[in-house]
DNA sequence: TTGTATGCGTTATCAT
DNA sequence: ATGATAACGCATACAA
């Protein structure tokens, strides 16, 4: 009833231990005639190795990567994991994922739990809520990559995207359109990219020397339908005549607003699926969502392989995709 | 520089491994002056328990899921996946979920690592073209749950949702508000619910009265820009008067041809983010994907928790959202 | 309450 | 080429 091991089908076969292990192994001095007992032994037992059991042994390792992001169920995290999780199956891994939410003491027992599993790397989105303290972390750690945001943890190495840049080449784009009175809608500040989209915001408005109003900024939009209310209201302000949404649920509330109220200039950050859709469709500043996951597994894979390298810090570029709704 | 194991914090606290064992198992019968300097040790050593090495233990398990979808950067699966991973850390488990891509021999390699791997049990999403013969499998298998699609595998509960029922109770609606030939746009029906889809909306048809014309019905349509192109070909027949989707591709694609050609009622299955932003909003037949994978994740537990009851196969309502879309 | 000895399924050493 | 035996990190009878 119990599943069967290695010594099963070695008493089936009526061979010994280590050259089922071998076999199994795929090693190659092995007598045809035993290899074949063997096999017709694993077939009939329904063998199947314990990589469990197998990892434990010195120089093994899970084949395993941990990766701890935000929420699965935004297309931001699926997008990014779905291509981990591609570059991982390529090398033979697998990937254990979770999500945080954004708090703290739960990424915190994510990422213990995946530590106790044995994880041979780890990926991090770290939560906005601080989590854990890594500097106090004990070593060995596995290989970690920081995403989205920077940790300070000089063994880790690290992934941004242009965040203000992005921004700011966006609110000069609504700018150069002739946008005076530019609102600015994010999630809250407490999350390291939403800071980051807002400064560039600024600084767009600083070199074009606009004032910045926080009449007209918000950042209490978690859902697009927070973000629908927060246009709602900026718009009744007759003044504003642009908006910059700082990530796809503010764009999306964006649209929603301009429903039931008017429409104005609009460009987001991050890439939609319903961004196509818009009449007209919504320009974004769009980030690279699958070659910032390539380059996470890309590292994770190079420092497995033994490379010694200081830690690195890579801002990947964005892309300013301008569709129609920049203008007036 | 190796991970510190329990031998080494027995060392270190002198004290016999097995008290040590007693401590992070959190035993009660343990003597505070030895817990203390158990505590210590770990803290000074950076201990972390090895659960691969816990779980070969008669008895124990890995206390990790495996899930096995077509693809993670589909919305409709990254939504499936997040709600089994919530519910599976409720009950301390960890999920590793992998993409098939609809691949048989991809879905099968998956399996099988998840199989050696020794996840507790094991949900699955069948890819398209068939992919293991399950019935061929020998135990013991771990709980098994099948997502979406039936398999021939009395040991296994399935989970489907009302395919038929929904697409039927939509073209329904359509014929309903004066529409007589309606188009039908879907992914290859060598898929089970396009296949299913595809049946309610001949039944709706037949129901009505109406002819099947094949050449309004088009399953080519793995991309939205499949999609659109399709539709645009479609809407050249002047007579087509209405537009069923059979999944959120095809939604999409379906409203990125209207821009391009002219409008047409039209209703598609599956809710998607963009569908309140069509003007009119988009009429879907909308299945909770959550509670699918609430039930899943269930049955996993309830099953793990020893139920030996029969294998059952629940069939998830489906429910048809109006929004404006369904009207000429 | 604490410790000793044994075994889980696997791979590695070293002999044959 | 094959096999006996030890070891991996952990938990559990069982003894003290």
């Amino acid at each position: 009833m119990a599943a069967p091991t290695m010594n099963d089908v070695a008493r089936e076969a009526g061979v010994a231990l280590k050259t089922v292990s071998r076999f199994v192994n795929g090693e190659t001095n092995i007598n045809p005639a035993m290899a074949a007992r063997i096999a017709a032994a694993i077939t009939t037992l329904g063998y199947r190795r314990n990589l469990a059991a197998a990892s434990i042994r010195p120089g093994w390792t899970s084949r395993t990567l941990g990766l701890v992001i935000s929420d699965l169920a935004n297309p931001y995290y699926s997008v990014l994991t779905r291509a981990i999780e591609s570059r991982a199956r390529e090398h033979g891994y697998l990937v254990i994922s979770a999500s945080s939410d954004e708090n703290g003491q739960q990424h915190d027992r994510i990422v213990d739990r995946l530590m106790e599993q044995r994880i041979d790397a780890l990926i991090v989105v770290p939560p906005r809520d601080a989590g854990r303290d890594w500097s106090s972390v004990t070593p060995p750690i596995p290989p970690l990559v920081f995403l989205d945001r920077p940790v300070e943890f000089p063994a880790a190495d690290v992934i941004l995207a242009d965040n203000a840049g992005g921004a700011r080449t966006a609110v000069a784009e609504l700018v150069r359109n002739g946008a005076r009175r530019i609102a600015f809608v994010s999630d809250d500040l407490s999350i390291y990219t939403m800071r980051e989209r807002h400064a560039g915001y600024r600084q767009a408005l600083a070199e074009a020397g606009l004032p910045v109003d926080e009449q007209i900024v918000t950042s209490s939009a978690h859902s697009s339908e927070d973000a629908a209310a927060a246009v709602g209201r900026l718009l009744r302000d007759e003044r504003v005549d642009a908006v910059f949404a700082a990530n796809n649920r503010a764009s999306v509330g964006a649209l929603l607003a301009f429903r039931e109220h008017r429409r104005v200039p609009l460009i987001g950050f991050d890439d939609f699926e319903a961004a196509l859709l818009g009449d007209p469709a919504v320009s974004v500043v769009s980030q690279d969502i699958q070659e910032m996951g390539r380059l996470a597994a890309e590292i994770v894979f190079r420092r497995l392989a033994g490379d010694p390298g200081a830690a690195t810090t890579r801002v990947l570029p964005t892309r300013l995709v301008l569709r129609g709704s920049e203008l007036p």
